[in-house]
DNA sequence: CTCCGGAGTG
DNA sequence: CACTCGGGAG
């Protein structure tokens, strides 16, 4: 079975048995990016937190919160974790958007995936999967988000090597699939969903996993 | 390899 | 109590 045929099958049996998924659903391009920052090692509940404080304090738009104080926005958003450090990295995500789209996240969209992919890289505090999570997530360009999770499964499953890097994994699904941003959305949700349940990081429970059958 | 950190789980 | 989370930088 050629790779291609491998990995449409995974997604599948994972579909099958979890259904879709549809994350992010209802929020804003800009909202997903912020959350992309936050989520950074962290679970989503406190992300979930982190957004709601924004709101309620009516500080939830890309000027606003690029006029705030640091140490007020690190405040706002310390139920996600790491707060002093993620307030650095919003501030520098948002004094790109202003410089890039005047705070129009949705200006971009739709231009060239490899060069935007760098921009968002050459932000501090973006690193390969916030980029990615960003562009597929926010503005559904074709890229395929790599996690904890896509790498535990292809290094359990015997598809790639304890030492392959991340841009190696995201190729690896990348270089046979169709770029469509929905089927690229769906599998790394399904991914990340069949870690949680079965995955675990200390030892997997691979007898209920829907991806059992796949085995090296 | 270490630091950054609150919140949920068992 | 210990472990983990929709990582990235120094």
């Amino acid at each position: 079975m050629n790779r291609q045929s491998l990995l449409m099958n995974m997604f599948q049996a994972m579909l099958d048995t979890l259904g879709p998924s549809r994350w992010w659903p209802g929020e804003t391009p800009f909202e997903v990016a912020i959350g992309a920052i936050l989520t950074q090692n962290a679970s989503w509940t406190n992300v979930e937190q982190a957004i709601a404080n924004l709101k309620s304090a009516g500080l939830f738009a890309p000027k606003a919160m690029y006029d705030l104080p640091e140490a007020r926005l690190a405040e706002l958003i310390r139920p996600s974790g790491y707060f002093r450090l993620k307030a650095g990295r919003l501030k520098n995500l948002l004094g790109f958007l202003k410089a890039e789209c005047g705070f129009d996240i949705t200006a971009l969209a739709g231009r060239d995936l490899p060069a935007m992919r760098e921009k968002f890289l050459a932000v501090r505090g973006i690193g390969p999967e916030t980029a990615d999570s960003i562009l597929l997530y926010a503005l559904d360009y074709p890229t395929f988000v790599v996690d904890a999770y896509t790498r535990r499964l292809l290094t359990r499953h015997g598809l790639l090597p304890e030492e392959a890097t991340y841009d190696e994994m995201r190729e690896f699904f990348m270089d046979v699939l169709d770029p469509d941003p929905r089927l690229f959305n769906e599998y790394h949700a399904l991914i990340v969903r069949t870690g949680k349940s079965w995955c675990k990081k200390a030892t997997g429970r691979c007898e209920p996993c829907p991806l059992a059958r796949f085995v090296p």
